[in-house]
RNA sequence: GCCCCCAUCGUCCAGCGGCCUAGGACGCCGCCCUUUCAAGGCGGUAACGGGGAUUCGAAUUCCCCUGGGGGCACCA
């Protein structure tokens, strides 16, 4: 045990952002790398924006991606008395005070901060009420928060991790409210006290959180004289086009990676890539690996844009990877949701094996099957596809070959390929083979043709060059009589 | 508006005063391989935002500008 105790701690506001997962990597890494504690706190405060189902979600999301959890989760839901408690504390001496402005009075407060060019925040108003003034307040009804009583002036600093020293002038800090008029308490004053209650060593997190550290820190010391947890602020995420990454965006939850046939190594592999480096240029690296080469003097500072195509290309990678058991046991839940329960598992297998090495993600590698697994009466052949095989030079004589071979050749997989009943044509297997696919598989790429046939059958591949010959029409040769 | 953070190829990451005519990866382009598409192999394209300063010497240090991002809530 080396002491180090790091905890992630998102908001139950929604499924799982990338951004929010990979600082949960980081921290889990960061543990992991040190030999410490990775701890998960629910920061559910905020009674209206957090939900259940959203809470009840975030372990499992973490368990798909590799992380595991060794304390938590905490629900900072159940610890309201502790933050009221140290609320009441902070108030008794002095820290804190009560505040009895209205909403609509704290927005004029706002406007008018605005127009005179000042920071907008906190006046003052009720900074130093009387217990006179303060009594006459709670008697008209107004509604009574707490709020934290910032230096006026000097500066508060800290020594972050990744970026040194940032310090910032107190005066561009106003009061801030710790607990809501109804109760509750506002993030600060729980991310304060919950650290200090879980030991917390290391607070790695995304660099928005960067100015709010020092109310939390400034909170802290207020609270507690025991030493301050390093703090490390993560560079942002952000979508391709260096705007804030969004659902507009594509993929954005963990989710909908998961969804889309993202395999979870591949996604912790590529989002460790965003914000850090190995030392010796590695890339493609398992959780172990990454474990071993992290540390945070290796995060870099500037934001780091999300990259669709180079997280296909770690996917992909790692497709290639895994063993072809491996592949069917992840593959299938994505084709039974696709075809039903039914599938031939033995047809199945083999149009895993043919496909994993051409597929970016599970999802397009079951996709490539729907020539096999679609009922017979769902088959569409692509619109781009039959204009390259009504383009295709002998279309009609090449199809006819075709029907006529595989209507009588023996059906193994030697037999059906069809390169040796292309030559008497005297047209390239190159050329004229994508107009067979597309007959066949309904596109002109997919699995490899001759293993496609022999698992589709005679029957139906059959079918479906005949039906392909039959709407290309044109004038007919001698099919269906045997040619040659 | 004010405050904070950041700044190397289109993108991610190297570089931490001389080894840089700036390296790797993804992407893109070309060639090879090839039953399609991929994969694989080979080659190529492409960047230190601008201006000062320090220094014998700056991508690397400092300042200004510009640009990008974040924050300024009874959200977290």
């Amino acid at each position: 045990m080396s002491g180090v105790r790091v905890r992630f701690s998102p908001a139950p506001t929604g499924e799982l952002h990338v951004g929010s997962a990979r600082t949960a990597l980081f921290n889990w890494l960061y543990a992991r790398h040190h030999g410490g504690v990775f701890a998960l706190r629910i920061e559910d405060t905020d009674r209206e924006r957090s939900r259940t189902e959203w809470v009840e979600q975030i372990p499992g999301i973490l368990q798909w991606l590799g992380l595991d959890i060794d304390e938590g989760p905490v629900l900072q839901s159940e610890r309201f008395d502790e933050y009221r408690a140290a609320a009441d504390g902070l108030v008794e001496r002095g820290f804190a005070y009560e505040c009895f402005c209205t909403p609509g009075e704290l927005e004029a407060k706002h406007e008018s901060a605005k127009k005179a060019g000042r920071t907008p925040g906190y006046d003052g108003t009720c900074r130093d009420l009387t217990e006179e003034e303060r009594a006459a307040k709670a008697a008209e009804g107004r509604p009574r928060s707490i709020r934290f009583r910032t230096p006026d002036d000097g500066s508060s600093s800290f020594v972050d991790a990744i970026r040194g020293e940032v310090a910032v002038e107190w005066s561009t800090i106003s009061d801030f409210v710790i607990v809501r008029s109804d109760g509750n308490p506002i993030f600060f004053l729980a991310n304060a006290v919950d650290d200090l209650a879980m030991d917390i060593t290391h607070v790695i997190r995304g660099e928005d959180l960067l100015d709010s550290t020092h109310r939390v820190l400034a909170l802290r010391r207020a609270l507690s004289e025991r030493d301050e947890p390093i703090y490390a602020h993560l560079p942002l995420i952000l979508a391709p086009d260096r705007s804030k990454l969004s659902k507009r965006h594509g993929a954005v939850a963990l989710e909908d990676f998961r969804d889309a046939g993202y395999l979870p190594e591949a996604i912790l592999n590529y989002l460790s890539l965003l914000g850090w480096g190995d030392d010796e240029g590695r890339e493609v690296m398992t959780a172990d690996e990454i474990v071993a080469a992290f540390d945070l003097d290796g995060v870099t500072h500037a934001a780091a844009a999300f990259d669709h195509k180079k997280l296909d290309w770690v996917n992909g990678e790692w497709m290639r990877r895994l063993t072809l058991d491996d592949v069917e046991v992840r593959a299938l839940p994505y084709a039974q949701a696709r075809y039903g329960a039914g599938i031939d598992r033995g047809v199945f297998k083999e149009a895993l094996r043919i496909g994993q090495e051409r597929a970016v993600t599970l999802v397009s590698l079951v996709e490539q099957m729907d020539f096999l697994f679609l009922a017979d009466e769902k088959f569409t052949v692509d619109e781009d596809s039959w204009e390259k095989l009504a383009a295709t030079e002998r279309a009609g004589e090449v199809l006819d070959a075709v029907a006529t071979h595989l209507a009588d050749c023996e059906w193994t997989l030697e037999a059906v390929d069809l390169r040796p009943v292309l030559e008497p044509l005297g047209v390239k297997p190159r050329k004229a083979l994508p107009a067979v696919y597309t007959a066949v598989e309904g596109r002109h790429a997919g699995l490899p043709l001759f293993d496609s046939i022999h698992l589709l059958g005679r029957d139906r591949s059959l079918a479906r060059v005949h039906a392909a010959r039959q709407r290309l029409g044109g004038e007919d040769t001698r099919w269906p009589c045997p040619s040659g």
